[in-house]
DNA sequence: ACAAAAGTGTTAACTTTACACCCATGT
DNA sequence: ACATGGGTGTAAAGTTAACACTTTTGT
């Protein structure tokens, strides 16, 4: 037993935040403008004071460093690695939020920073041990992407029946026989027609989807 | 914003060890010693120093507080509420472990330490917000004991199959057919008959199995 | 008319459920 | 001989998997 060692630590939240662009799922990545790793992209989060909670924490990151409001999230995972961040112990927790593509379209306008979108198979090289927690919240999401309300966050309305296809071919890492998964997905009684249809892309459009109001929670595969 | 507030947080490790005696889950829990909450029962755990991994901490919790060694763990969940602690900030993060009840009969021997198993429906009166923290981890458990691996760590030699049995109807919640679970039970081709029975208790005695050296990772129900 | 993607139905294989009687042991 | 819990088989229902052609739209 050590000594003089203290017993204060400093903790980080980080959010993972993933949407659904056209089937495809992406993670939301800042650009660190200072030093070190300047220029590397990074997770948001922000240090934990003393006096507030997690979850008012994770809110004021939402707020100010996202852009987005009212967002659930989902504690992951906490990394406690000595040499995390250089010359510091820095624990962090990890929140995996999920948001659908048209409320970040019509919602996330903080001018000032500069962020993207990365599509989850194409993660750029980030700031400390960033790539490494993204990883891990990429294998968490596959837990949480099962779940019907999940699926609902990321898709409330006007998805076609493929793009849901496309977001399970990704995450479970095979394909799928699209009669089978249609069966199985219409069957399971969680969405309806809107009526509008897909225009606009090659081929014979899709018929549109929305999520019904009540859903019941239910796990597929 | 607040100005004042500082950035240095307590952590403390909990851990929430199961283990399965005579098909009934079971928790370990410390008699704590002294105020506040004297009497009361307690996870153990260990305040987190800002030079020791989170690996380390429930390392040393293990071989001075629990009396046993090598357990593998897995990280459950962070919880930050301010007053969890009576005047003051402790975040703790709980770890579920499980120990096969053999191996508990041989190595535990911590003299100085009050300690119990608790059936996981009789839990008592826990100090600060540990029965919160066990509702939780008992919550989490059900995940944890579906997959093939971890029972194998409940159970390594010289079970019966009603043992399993009643784990499964303990995290499902509800009653199993008999020959409907040996059927898939024995499916999985996870287990092997040790030759030995189960005397010395009433009615027939039941074969003893043992998990089979190499398992496939599986989850089952 | 061709390219692109959507939409659809049937059968076989497999998995799950429901269900009742006999067996081995101790008292 | 009775009480206790272990051990077993079969049929029906439900789910999943395999598989190919037609439709709608834009060019």
């Amino acid at each position: 037993m050590k000594d003089k060692s203290s017993y204060y630590n400093v903790i980080e939240t980080l959010i993972s935040l993933f949407t659904v662009d056209k089937g495809v799922i992406k993670i939301f990545l800042l650009r660190k403008k200072l030093d070190p790793y300047k220029g590397y992209w990074m997770l948001p989060g922000s240090i934990l004071r003393e006096d507030e909670t997690l979850e008012e924490n994770i809110k004021e990151v939402f707020e100010t460093k996202i852009g987005l409001e009212d967002i659930e999230v989902k504690q992951s995972h906490l990394f406690g690695d000595l040499d995390r961040i250089v010359n510091n112990r820095v624990l962090a927790i990890n929140y995996i939020g999920l948001v659908d593509f048209v409320t970040v379209d019509l919602k996330q306008d903080i001018e000032e920073i500069e962020y993207q979108w990365f599509n989850i198979n194409q993660i750029p090289k980030a700031a400390f041990d960033h790539n490494n927690i993204i990883l891990n919240a990429i294998s968490d999401l596959k837990d949480v992407l099962v779940n019907s309300n999940s699926l609902k966050k990321l898709f409330p309305s006007d998805f076609t029946l493929r793009e849901i296809q496309d977001v399970y071919e990704q995450i479970l890492g095979y394909e799928l026989d699209r009669r089978n998964f249609r069966k199985k997905f219409i069957s399971l009684d969680l969405i309806e027609p809107t009526g509008m249809m897909n225009d606009g892309y090659s081929g014979r459009p899709a018929k549109l989807y929305r999520f019904k109001d009540k859903i019941k929670e239910r796990d597929l595969f």
